[in-house]
DNA sequence: TACGTTAGCGTATGTTATACGCAAGTCGCG
DNA sequence: CGCGACTTGCGTATAACATACGCTAACGTA
């Protein structure tokens, strides 16, 4: 149960204020990003991020009101960049599938950032938006209300799925090498006891690509048409 | 990245001897899945698991290498009571989703699972023979072993990702509150930053429901029909 | 009966998050 | 120009955690 205090940003006090120097919100989280894509998330504790910061510990504090906040702004920052692309208003499909692939497409940028979203699911501030606009999309191109909703919760959970799978398998570049630990344990597995899993491991090993990625969302949109 | 050891029981030495008493690997899992199920994932600490066998800390360490193999063993005691259901040999539709059905009501059954399989994936044990089966169900129904391998993926990829989000959402029996924080966060929203989003907060906060799960599901698997 | 093996455990170490309070710098106002 | 309030950075301290290490005592076997 992540607790979903908003604590937030104590630099609210009406007397408005030029922070004295270097140390801020801002710089704390890039610099737990950069921790976080370098030397993955249990690499991101306090006193570390402090020493990156070369900086004490409890000074992350006067702008972070916890751990808990700083993951979450660090989950935010990386999924404020995404967004629902422009297009051909009667495009759905293509609109909705662009904003799943971006979607796929920044986590890829930080592999590390699994952990943090299979906590927080995508109750992530900038996914509200995004929401928002994909919500706007279908209805627009004739589903109704809870349509919408079930449409695009259904591809959500997907992606969301999707991404929390392969994200740990992930070491290089998207393009890459995922498989890796999963494939290992793939052949691991004893050719009797397995023998189809066994036989298959070269295809298991890359069921976490961008085709098996587009495979699944093709055949899911294209279930899940309009009613009109 | 889950470190991949399977040090695992270090009761394999040749001369087999009678366990002097009280405990044992299986109870220690049996005690940390009580208090999973009863206190939430992060109450799950050697300490508190060793006072609730009242047993020593250091005492575990003798039926369980690590943390994390003791997490792994929760996580297989969990799964490892699902399976393909028995059916008609050519309704694979049915004994697919019948399976994919008691995985989530496996997982649903103890909520702060989520944790460890949002960590692990679904690469536990039991579920290579889950899908060693399932593969089989699809061949049998005229699946290639590829278009079988790219089939039970997909699916598992909305299970799996239909599951790690709703899990934290669910604090009592399967049928009753899902809903919660995930709600609260839907009504802080600002109406007039997300007026779509605001006004379906009541279709939002049930879509964590068997109702989406089944709508998802039936729509997935009716577009991943096999070739022939 | 004696010995090797092993279960249980006590202690110690290193790491974590974070409460609390001090000190020095900075701004706005007089 | 100066003063006082507010902040920022930080040092110290605490409590919890995982776990290395090594002791002791019970047990089965020879």
């Amino acid at each position: 149960m992540p607790s979903n205090r908003r604590v937030r940003s104590a630099a609210s006090s009406r007397s408005r204020r030029v922070p004295r120097n270097t140390l801020s919100r801002d710089r704390i989280v890039e610099a737990a990003l950069a921790l976080l894509d370098e030397d993955g998330f249990e690499a991101v504790t306090m006193p570390s991020l402090a020493k990156r910061l070369e900086v004490g510990t409890m000074s992350l504090y006067r702008h972070v009101a916890d751990k808990d906040d700083l993951v979450d702004a660090v989950a935010e920052r990386v999924l404020s960049g995404v967004a629902v692309p422009d297009g051909d208003a009667d495009d759905w499909e293509g609109r909705v599938v662009g904003y799943l692939r971006a979607l796929r497409d920044a986590a890829l940028a930080h592999p590390a950032l699994s952990r943090i979203l299979s906590d927080r699911g995508l109750t992530v501030g900038p996914v509200f938006e995004q929401l928002e606009a994909v919500h706007a999309v279908l209805r627009a191109a004739g589903f109704s209300d809870l349509g919408a909703v079930r449409t695009f919760y259904t591809l959500l959970t997907y992606v969301f799925g999707f991404i929390v799978w392969e994200l740990p398998r992930v070491h290089q570049q998207p393009a890459v090498a995922y498989t890796a630990a999963w494939n290992d344990a793939l052949d691991q597995l004893d050719p009797t006891d397995y023998p189809s899993l066994h036989a298959l491991r070269r295809q298991l090993g890359t069921t976490a690509s961008s085709e098996q990625f587009e495979y699944g969302l093709q055949h899911l949109v294209s279930s899940l048409r309009p009613p009109g």
